[in-house]
DNA sequence: GCCAACGTTGGC
DNA sequence: GCCAACGTTGGC
């Protein structure tokens, strides 16, 4: 099994949203890298932290499951979203991406900073200056050790 | 609001 | 295929 990060802002898509509906379609990643990662590594049952970036403060708010196999995103084909991608058709889709299952909800967000604080997780990709994919994989020993940070069992 | 980092676009 | 210009991300 995989482990990932997934970053949303949580003014867009917070892990209180998805706690709501439970599952949502990943839509709208329009990067080479991040969709790879979804169509080509992720398979279901992959455990993601769930990030919140452009937040105040950013950090890891809860943990969400990969529930079902990667397809092509249904936004690049509508023009009436702001996902639209005129180059992508239903014959050749240029985007993929995997619905996430809600798993759990931090009691505390775990900051950024708490991370960079960590001899363990500061090794973490979310970490490193400039790196601005939305979806990094992750060490088990850095998921494991996020959540004992946060003090969640799952 | 600033700005560093970095991905993408398009002219050549 | 190079690379300058441009746009976006995201912490601060």
């Amino acid at each position: 099994m995989n482990h990932w990060l997934i970053k949303s802002e949580p003014d867009v898509f917070s892990i209180q949203d998805l706690e709501k509906v439970e599952q949502e379609p990943w839509s709208g990643v329009r990067n080479y890298q991040a969709r790879n990662f979804m169509w080509r590594d992720m398979k279901p049952g992959d455990l993601a932290l769930f990030y919140h970036s452009n937040a105040k403060p950013p950090g890891i708010s809860g943990v969400a499951k990969v529930a079902s196999a990667s397809y092509p995103d249904p936004t690049q084909f509508d023009k009436k979203s702001e996902y639209y991608d005129p180059k992508a058709t239903e014959e050749k889709p240029r985007w993929y991406l995997v619905d996430f299952e809600h798993i759990a909800t931090f009691n505390e967000l775990l900051p950024l900073q708490a991370l960079k604080d960590d001899p363990i997780l500061s090794e973490m990709l979310v970490c490193q200056k400039g790196t601005r994919l939305s979806i990094t994989p992750v060490d088990k020993k850095h998921f494991t050790r996020a959540l004992k940070l946060a003090g969640t069992k799952i």
